[in-house]
DNA sequence: GGTCCTATAATGTGTAGACTTTATATCTTT
DNA sequence: AAAGATATAAAGTCTACACATTATAGGACC
C-alpha cells in the first residue's frame, strides 16, 4: 500500500499488529514473536519490523524491553497529544479575530508564593504582566504572567503594550522544560472582571511554568473564558 | 555517548540540532542544510540523519517538506503529552488505596443529547452506569457514563458491581477513536454530593467519546474531585 | 501572462548486515 | 537457600546503498 510494488512496509505491519492485538489474538501481556521472527513472517528486514514495533510502543501500545521481548500492554497507555497553541492561533484557527490588550506591567520582587513556587532566592526582581485576550470584542484568555528578571534581564526596557508577554518571550528565549497543569478554579473578582462571568464562576485554567536549563524564566497562570474546552482526538 | 565508539548517534545529533535551534544559529523559518550535508557534516549516513530529524519534526521543532526541505518552525507547536491513566492506577500512583462503587445501573433509551451527541439512531437503546472512585474514602472521581448497547450487546448482562465500567470496557471492547475534552464546570447538586463539595464549586470535567471503526461505543463525563488537576512536563 | 508538463531535489522507506546494550536466566559459589 | 558471576537472547542502533514519493521550480505551450 505504501509502495507499489509489494513490499510489506512498516505502516502494513502496524497495522497488522494492532489488529490483532484488537482482535485478541494477541492477547495483554502476552510475549510476541521477536523482530526476527515477525521479519520472517512478514518477509521483510528486522530494520522494518523494529521500526513498526518500536513506533507501537511509543503510541502506548507495546511494551519492549531488551532481551524480555515485546509484550501487549495491558492497560493501554494511551497518551493523548494536546497541541498548546499560541493564544492568537487559536483565536484565528476559532475564525475569530485576535486582539491583545496590556492591564499592567510592573517591576517588583518576587511575592513569596510564587519563590516557593519557583525555587528562587528571596527578594529577587520579577516583572509581572497581566493582560487580556480577546476573540474580537469577546474576552478569550485573562494572562496573569511573571517573568524572572534575572533569567531574562532584557524584559526591564520592554513595552508590552503591543506584543504580549509569551510572544516576546517566545522569541526572545528559548526553553528547554515546562511543567503545563490544567484545573478548575474559582474566578475571583478580578478575573470575572475580566472575563466577564459572575464572581465565583468556574473557570478553566492553566498554570505553566519555563525554565532553560535549570533557571526558572516564567510561571503564567491562563484563566480561560466560560465555555472553554481543550479537546483532542486519537 | 550511545555508543562507547566515536560514532554519532541520532540522539547526539538531535541534541546538537535543538543546540543550535536555541542558540539562534538556526533561526526560524530558516531552511536547514539538506540530510546529505548533515550526515557528511556529522559523519554519519544519512539514516541516522534522517531519524534525528524526523523525530525533533514529530516533537513539533522542524517541519519537513519532501524537495521543499526542513526548516525550524517559527512558532514551535509543542505539544503535550498527557498520560491518560485509568483511575485505579491514577490513584494508586498517589500512593492511595483504590476503591470503586458502583451508584446505578440501567438499561434505558438514549436521552435526546445523546443521541444526537453520538450520532446514534432515535431511541437506540443505551445502558447508564453511574459509579464512584475513591481514594480511600475520600472521594475521587465522579463517573456518569453510557454505553450504546448496539455496539456492546453484552453490556446488558453485565453486572458493574464489583468492576468499573471502564475497565470493563477496556477488556472487552477495543477501540479506534478517541474525543477527550476537558474542562471547568460548575458542581450540580447530584455531583456535589458525591464529590463531597459545595454545589456550584468549580469541577474539573472530562468528557470521553470513544468509536470503534465508525460505531459509538460510550459516552462519558468525569468529575474530579477539588483540587484535581492535569499535569505534564516536557 | 496563465496553464500544463516535466525534470529534479529533498525527504521517505526498504534491504542486508554488523555491532552494541541490557535485562534476564542460569550457573557457581558461599 | 542466598548472593554473585556469566552467558545469552532480544531489542537498539549504525553503515551503506537503493529505490520510491512528492512538492517545487522551471520550461513549453497556448
Amino acid at each position: 500500500m505504501a509502495q507499489s510494488n509489494d513490499t510489506t512496509s512498516y505502516k502494513d505491519i502496524k497495522q497488522t499488529v494492532l489488529a490483532r492485538i484488537r482482535s485478541g489474538k494477541w492477547q495483554p501481556d502476552s510475549l510476541l514473536p521477536n523482530e526476527q521472527e515477525l521479519a520472517a513472517e512478514f518477509s521483510c528486514t528486522r530494520t522494518t519490523v523494529n521500526r513498526a514495533m518500536r513506533e507501537l510502543a511509543e503510541e502506548g501500545y507495546l511494551e519492549r524491553r531488551r532481551k524480555a521481548g515485546t509484550r501487549v500492554l495491558s492497560a493501554p497507555q494511551r497518551q493523548a497529544r494536546f497541541t498548546i497553541p499560541m493564544v492568537r492561533d487559536e483565536v484565528e484557527a476559532l475564525g475569530g479575530t485576535y486582539r491583545y490588550a496590556l492591564v499592567s506591567a510592573d517591576s517588583e520582587t518576587a511575592p513569596e508564593w510564587l519563590s516557593a513556587r519557583l525555587a528562587l532566592s528571596p527578594k529577587q526582581s520579577v516583572v509581572h504582566v497581566r493582560c487580556m485576550h480577546f476573540n474580537g470584542n469577546t474576552p478569550f484568555q485573562y494572562e496573569d504572567r511573571w517573568i524572572v528578571t534575572a533569567s531574562v534581564p532584557q524584559v526591564q526596557q520592554t513595552d508590552f503594550s503591543e506584543v504580549g508577554p509569551n510572544e516576546w518571550l517566545i522569541q526572545t528565549v528559548p526553553f528547554t522544560n515546562v511543567e503545563l497543569s490544567f484545573l478548575a478554579s474559582r474566578a475571583n473578582a478580578t478575573v470575572a472582571g475580566f472575563l466577564d462571568v459572575t464572581e465565583g464562576d468556574p473557570v478553566f485554567t492553566g498554570e505553566r511554568i519555563t525554565w532553560l536549563e535549570g533557571q526558572p524564566v516564567t510561571f503564567a497562570k491562563m484563566y480561560f473564558a466560560a465555555g472553554y474546552r481543550m479537546t483532542t482526538e486519537f
